[in-house]
DNA sequence: GCTAACAGGACCAAATTGGTCCTGTATGGC
DNA sequence: GCCATACAGGACCAATTTGGTCCTGTTAGC
């Protein structure tokens, strides 16, 4: 199903709650009992998430973590790369290419490929300040234009 | 990395192995061979694309699969559907709504939900027949067009 | 100096996935 | 009419991956 792994979707909605009152600093079980979210991992995804430099960190006593831009500077494709690493459908494309070891009956990578980017480009198109708006009359026709189409 | 399951990776290669010459019925074992994937999995995987309507199989002797349309016809999302069900970046967005046990710390939904029909227009816009062509000139620009932005 | 909080690991448990195999059934050829 | 071939539809096992927990520093405020 083109599974998000779960981290990743934890990573948006904490990025979302600290976006959501940016002027103070949040600490890790603070988050955690706002969202609702397991503690420690909920801790190991702030750290990931600030040691990608998404996050900015302030250590010792009323320490905590704090948007390191702009919630509208940040996009979906930061946090879900962040976590997950390099946005890629299949191993083949992730691995770049020649790395894939049934290439012969491969003629199906560029249009992949294609789709990839397309995906790619939707998760840059949203960024942490359009999620964490609650619901902005949804323009759904823009989400994905008619110029999408491979083949104009 | 937004994976898609290797099983439906496999899916796109094996339509696209059987749409490549579509006069003639091929059988699993044959298929397995030209793609260098194995053999049970390959038959597992054609026999839930037949189950979904998207190869019609004929058993017995001489028998084997084809396309039950023409590629033209068959998109990317019927082939990653059939194989790895509905489409859906999130847990929260496959249950539909209301299934998410951490709703209050989810304000985040509208702008994934976003993501995830731009996610899936991608792969309808994209076909089998697009997908057997080897090359075509690539027309990067258009996979993913400007009018794609969120907030237009 | 003490406490609060992040840094950065190691580590384990469990769920999912990928792969194999077996039995049945239909069909075409001899 | 019989037999070989090939799909149908499961059960089932193995292994990779993922998610979650915990422990030991280290830093900064009070």
């Amino acid at each position: 199903m083109i599974r998000l792994s779960r981290l990743a979707d934890y990573a948006v909605v904490l990025m979302s709650h600290v976006a959501a009152a940016k002027t103070e600093v949040h600490n890790a079980v603070d988050i955690a009992a706002a969202t609702g979210l397991p503690a420690p991992t909920v801790s190991k995804v702030l750290k990931a998430l600030a040691h990608r430099g998404l996050l900015v960190s302030q250590r010792g006593a009323r320490g905590g973590y704090a948007l390191a831009r702009g919630a509208h500077a940040i996009t979906v494709a930061d946090i879900v790369s962040a976590i997950d690493g390099p946005i890629a459908l299949t191993h083949c494309l992730k691995s770049g290419a020649g790395a894939c070891e049934v290439e012969q009956g491969c003629p199906s990578r560029s249009g992949l490929n294609r789709i990839n980017t397309a995906i790619r480009s939707a998760l840059e198109a949203v960024t942490l300040a359009d999620v964490s708006t609650p619901m902005p009359a949804l323009p759904s026709r823009a989400v994905a234009g008619p110029e999408m189409r491979a083949q104009p």
